[in-house]
RNA sequence: GGGGGAUUUCCCGAGUGGUCAAAGGGGGCAGACUGUAAAUCUGUUGUCACUGACUUCGGAGGUUCGAAUCCUCCAUCCCCCA
């Protein structure tokens, strides 16, 4: 992506609403309230519930609870396949430009930071993942010493090299990756990805909810998938004659289960581990939140979006929080 | 009733006289993050007036220049024999 490119996505990417937050925050229901509000169809910003077949795990929202609110980028790939950050921003934009023709507003609504980074400030057109020269890689390493890549890279790339810690192996090998596809260091493409937008000029609000009522909520509600049939779901993914691809694998829940049925774990232990590895999930999010100056911070009891009219506090708001606080009690 | 074993920092768990505020893992907290991202990587984690001091290894005493480590008694738990 060029400047003028760069800027003309931008102006695209930021004339959307953003509605984000920490796992079991509350941005589902409260998109569709506000997605009402903004006479908004919702755009999906969520790496898993692209894939089909995989909905309680994903929490996706049943069609018939969407109030009618087209929601797009759901249920788009087959988990077999693999999906990327820069496929998303393409296919979002594409999308944020059909659904604007029909004069409707975008709202994006799901809590994969990284994609919401993509859309905010655009990504590089590099090569696409090669996985035959990453495993290449990998065994090339074997039997050298462990900063091996590393090394590698500091030669061909110091500026990418300084920046990685010599263990972050993955991202060393995408940046030798990018190299050898292009002959160009990855610090030598799109820098921009640096520079934020300030929270004024956007539309990108952050549910919060304090950490031990989102550490609660999330046991909790990871004990209602499972009552909803998430393992069933999971045994139907791992009978498929297509098997699962690696990103859809790694799902959260998912994995677990996966691990359960190949008598890794036992059950007990599957569910604890679901449970302790969202809770880290949304930690994790939440530290990528705090670090897009493009995000502002609103309670995700009470979420206040400056900008749209309060509509006097109508009906309308007062659903929004009847269908929270409602959400809380079963979850 | 008799014999044996255990008790460690938020948790699990190593540590058997000094180099121990105590390995390692988990959890917590914080950070990184551009084609696997619900993934991956990093830092930190007793207290304080913080290049030093103080408190901590079930409790109370004791041995020693010095104890989480040795001895005595007490408490709790586990196993074996009755």
């Amino acid at each position: 992506m060029d400047e003028l490119d760069l800027e003309r996505f931008r102006r695209l990417t930021l004339s959307c609403w953003y509605l984000t937050g920490p796992t079991a925050s509350g941005k589902s229901k409260t998109g569709i309230n506000l997605a009402r509000r903004l006479g908004a169809e919702i755009i999906s910003l969520d790496s898993m519930a692209i894939y089909r077949e995989m909905d309680v795990g994903t929490a996706k929202v049943a069609p018939e609870d969407r109030g009618g609110i087209p929601h797009h980028m759901i249920d788009i790939i087959d988990p077999s396949e693999e999906y990327s950050l820069a496929q998303y921003v393409r296919d979002a934009s594409d999308k944020i430009d059909e659904i604007q023709l029909r004069g409707k507003n975008v709202l994006f609504v799901g809590g994969t930071p990284l994609y919401l980074k993509g859309m905010l400030r655009g990504v590089f057109e590099g090569p696409p993942a090669d996985f035959e020269f990453r495993s290449q890689l990998q065994k090339k390493m074997a039997g050298h010493p462990p900063d091996m890549l590393h090394q590698l890279l500091n030669k061909v790339d110091s500026v990418t090299a300084k920046r990685l810690h010599p263990n972050d192996i993955r991202r060393i090998v995408r940046a030798l990756e990018v190299y050898e596809k292009t002959g160009k260091p990855i610090s030598s493409f799109q820098k921009q990805f640096e520079v934020g937008t300030p929270a004024s000029q956007c539309q990108v609000y952050v549910l919060q909810t304090p950490r031990d009522i989102l550490y609660a909520r999330i046991n909790k509600r990871v004990d209602k998938m499972i009552y909803e049939g998430f393992l069933d779901e999971v045994s139907q993914l791992a009978e498929r004659k297509v098997p699962i691809g690696k990103t859809a694998r790694q799902a959260l829940g998912y994995k677990e289960l996966f691990d359960y049925l190949d008598g890794k774990l036992k059950y007990g232990q599957a569910v604890d581990l679901i449970k302790q590895n969202t809770r880290n999930f949304a930690k994790h999010q939440e530290t990528w939140f705090r670090s897009l100056s493009e995000c502002r911070f609103t309670s995700s009891d009470k979420p206040e979006f400056e900008g749209i009219e309060d509509e006097a506090e109508s009906e309308e708001s007062e659903l929004a929080e009847s269908q929270l606080s409602d959400k809380s009690d079963n979850q």
